[in-house]
RNA sequence: GGGCCAUUAGCUCAAUUGGCAGAGCAACGGACUCUUAAUCCGCAGGUUGAAGGUUCGAUUCCUUCAUGGCCCA
């Protein structure tokens, strides 16, 4: 039936050639979006139907075919353009990207019959090219008097039920651009995504920061716990591996004196699929010199609440609080964001007294009764945190700074000057799940090698997280890094907690998924 | 990796403890000059995800596989 369907089609297109109508044709201009036209004619009090009949404004518009309603003498098309997403101009502004065609056979006849011949060889999900005049039904909607119809790209396949649309959540991930096509809510996701790296991107040039971008494929990985992806450089004969974070290199950076850097990029980690996570990802990471993980919280909580406020009032809801409802629940962002330190987590939700938070037994019995899946034999600070996640995570679904994180578990952080078994740093946990992590970067040369070897000693236990060494790593820091803190952002998270979407595929344009068959 | 669930027309979904595979939308033919999920009449469209098995008979039961979803690891 669907090779029936196109078959039809492509007689169309034949049929099109026959009557000298090139099918893909590109020599129509635009002069007006959809968005443009209900922008400056919403007024229905203004614009009357007699007012905008009077004036004759000429448009020419183009879209695809979302609906088509005949009468025999006259016709509706329901057009669509792209003006909800993007427009020339004031990109802060959301448009309607419908608009509406009407034909009419005593018009057309005498002033272009072409045009209403062409009606037989439209069907919808073509892309049409309407000129005519603006006008207002008898309804009151705002539409186009069509004195010329073209069609621009004659389609081969239909579209999803016009109703329904396209909900097999596979079939919607591998042909993106149907679903993009009968979806305005995902067409909106993405939209925000585009706003809210733009916004990040405004924040830190703002203050000063460089935006760099650094290696993708590096000989050596390392700057967070994971699994890399490898490959091979062919001209050189060289094993790589595609970056699991960008840490180290814009560190290096910092040491060059580029001393307010970020980067917003993607990372790649060779790890299984989920709905929080997809192997390559975009993470926002900058890096400021003579600041402290205490100044990250305050930069962040400032950048997230008018990230949330900038959100709400691109689609229209602008509010007095950066308050926005994830999944059901209303999550507030207004600054101060609570502060919870880890050790404190095990004290308030795993059940520890105080003087257990250090103490092995107290942690595996606090393992086992939180249901903590634990090796034998993992540092101490592994164990806490095995603990916490287990425990605390569910607890913490308004914005919150968890700190101080143990320093088995931070390779690349500073020492704390108060307690050297815990480090200078935090994670900004919202609903439940990580968004970021920051921390008052390790510059003592010596210890972080003593860190990488630390580390290099657990892969060697089979930790296949742990940090490889880098030896150019720790000469940089030979030549002095300023004191400095660093933070990174999931950017699919948070737009994830933005479009109050419940998976990171609704956040992703083309997330990985099997081949078809 | 494990458990559960799903896969039927282009799309969205039905199908009685195993008994003729259906509807709406889209398509196709027709009527219709203000509809907006237009309406009305007519017509057509299927290897029921794949392979195998049980059975007189399988969309339905069994096995394996594929793809996806949810939960767990």
């Amino acid at each position: 039936m669907e090779e029936t369907i196109i078959a039809q089609r492509r007689q169309k297109v034949a049929d099109l050639r026959e009557r000298g109508d090139h099918p893909h044709a590109n020599d129509f201009r635009v002069t007006h979006l959809a968005a443009d036209l209900h922008d400056t004619y919403a007024d229905a009090e203004r614009w009357t139907s007699e007012v905008l009949e009077a004036d004759a404004i000429e448009v020419s518009l183009a879209g695809r075919v979302k609906a088509v309603r005949k009468f025999g003498g006259m016709v509706f098309l329901g057009l669509v353009d792209g003006s909800d997403v993007c427009r020339p101009g004031d990109q802060t502004a959301i448009g309607r990207r419908d608009i509406q065609a009407a034909l009419f056979k005593k018009v057309l006849r005498d002033g272009h019959p072409d045009s209403w011949a062409r009606l037989e060889l439209v069907d919808l999900g073509d892309i049409v090219g309407v000129r005519g005049t603006v006008m207002r039904t008898r309804r009151g909607e705002l539409s186009i008097q069509v004195s010329e119809l073209r069609i621009l790209t004659k389609t081969l396949r239909p579209l999803p039920d016009k109703w329904h649309g396209l909900t097999d959540v596979a079939a919607r991930y591998r042909q993106r651009y149907v679903d993009l096509i009968m979806n305005d809510e995902v067409r909106r996701a993405f939209r925000t995504r585009s706003r809210v790296v733009s916004y990040i991107r405004r924040f830190f040039e703002d203050r000063g920061y460089l935006e760099v971008e650094t290696p993708m494929l590096q000989p050596i990985y390392g700057g967070a716990a994971a699994k890399p992806f490898a490959t091979h450089h062919n001209a050189l004969d060289l094993p790589l591996f595609m970056r699991i974070a960008p840490e180290l290199a814009l560190k290096r950076l910092v040491v060059g004196g580029f001393h307010r850097v970020f980067e917003i990029n993607r990372n790649f980690r060779n790890e299984g699929v989920s709905t929080r996570h997809n192997p390559e990802f975009t993470s926002l990471e900058f890096y400021e010199a003579f600041a402290t993980y205490d100044d990250l919280m305050a930069l962040t909580e400032t950048l997230l609440a008018g990230l949330v406020q900038a959100v709400l009032a691109d689609r229209g809801d602008a509010a007095d609080a950066p308050i926005i409802e994830y999944q059901g629940v209303a999550l507030d962002f207004s600054p101060p964001f609570r502060r919870l330190p880890v050790l404190e987590g095990l004290v308030t939700y795993a059940g520890l007294a105080p003087e257990q938070v250090h103490d092995r037994a107290a942690l595996e019995a606090a393992a086992a009764r939180v249901g903590a899946k634990v090796k034998p034999d993992l540092p101490l600070g592994y164990l806490q945190m095995a603990v916490f996640e287990e425990a605390c995570e569910p607890h913490l679904i308004q914005p919150t700074f968890v700190t101080d994180f143990p320093l088995d578990v931070s390779p690349l952080s500073r020492k704390k000057d108060s307690d050297p078994r815990l480090v200078d740093r935090f994670e900004i946990y919202a609903a439940g799940r990580e968004l970021g992590n920051a921390f008052s970067e390790l510059n003592d040369p010596d210890d972080q090698r003593g860190r990488f070897e630390a580390q290099v000693s657990a892969r060697a236990a089979g930790d296949d997280e742990a940090h490889p060494m880098d030896d150019d790593f720790i000469r940089a820091l030979e030549f002095g890094m300023p004191p400095t803190a660093g933070e990174g952002i999931g950017i699919d998270r948070l737009v994830m907690l933005l479009t109050d979407a419940p998976s990171i595929r609704d956040v992703i344009l083309f997330p990985l998924l099997r081949p078809e068959a």
